[in-house]
DNA sequence: TTCCTTAATGTTAACAATTCTCATTATCAT
DNA sequence: ATGATAATGAGAATTGTTAACATTAAGGAA
């Protein structure tokens, strides 16, 4: 009755105590992985009922928010009314990027052109923070908006 | 008939052609400029309302959507499924902040603590990205990420 | 001022994304 | 294998946001 909470057992760091590694929930990590950022739920929801055909929309939802809270996945807001998921790629690593969002048309590019000293920065910024407010800062994100060549046409 | 384009006119930038400025439209405003930052659509509506009763929800919508491709305000994204807003600060300039949001409960924190070498940085990244993908670059936002003190004791 | 064009409004219905309910299934420590 | 319970799938329900439309009003022209 007592059942110690004990953690990775099953070899996924950032599942809680308690959370249980199942099928749905790796196929949408997997779906993530597979396909490059700024996936909507409706489109993993898709393309996991590809190769896991009774799969439930409410499935997917609940999976999204836990890998979100864990840690594993990060949730990109363009504009357009629907969250996008996209793996959580650590600062400095490969696949880290950046955003550059058209305020007009919500269209969203990655961008990878780092200067040199930006993850200094950042890391030091992350020390400053986590020491003011007591924030274990897992993930940062630079997001610049503006109006694309196409909007800045139509003004 | 011809009525040509003219800007500015009724002194508040950022409308465009043909845009009025309206009562309900400088209230919305204000409730934003009023109160300190992430104000969602509804909580700005029964601000405004306090004044001015008979205002409709559509048109916060409209305005808010409005204000935010006009550049006057920006939207932000803390997770809990509606949008929030706030004035927009030109970056270096007086109220300028970043944020600082706990995955867990969505707590959003403000924090002016710039490092000096942090604008020249963004200011350097948005010349970059600019030249690069032929945006005009208005605003950015430097958001980070992890578990407040409290989600953290609860893990 | 008064007129006229048309942007903006308020109401309501419609919509789409997300969450909830609940009975059933499946994970995994024992 | 067994039992406690986390997770699932189906669908209904909820919520934030947008569209439709008839009405009002901003503001340039006369």
């Amino acid at each position: 009755m007592p059942r110690r909470c004990w953690r990775g057992g099953h070899g996924w760091r950032g599942l809680g105590c308690g959370q249980r590694l199942t099928a749905p929930r790796q196929a949408i990590y997997q779906a993530l992985s597979g396909a490059q950022g700024h996936l909507s739920a409706d489109e993993i929801f898709l393309r996991v009922r590809g190769r896991m055909p009774g799969i439930g929309l409410a499935t997917v939802y609940r999976n999204l928010e836990l890998l979100r809270t864990g840690g594993h996945i990060r949730s990109v807001d363009a504009g357009d009314g629907k969250a996008r998921y996209e793996l959580h790629q650590a600062a400095g690593g490969p696949g880290h990027h950046h955003h550059l969002i058209c305020r007009q048309c919500g269209q969203v590019i990655d961008y990878m052109d780092f200067e040199k000293d930006e993850l200094a920065l950042v890391k030091k910024l992350e020390t400053q923070l986590s020491g003011k407010y007591k924030y274990q800062i897992a993930e940062h994100d630079i997001t610049f908006y503006g109006t694309c060549p196409n909007c800045a046409k139509r003004d």
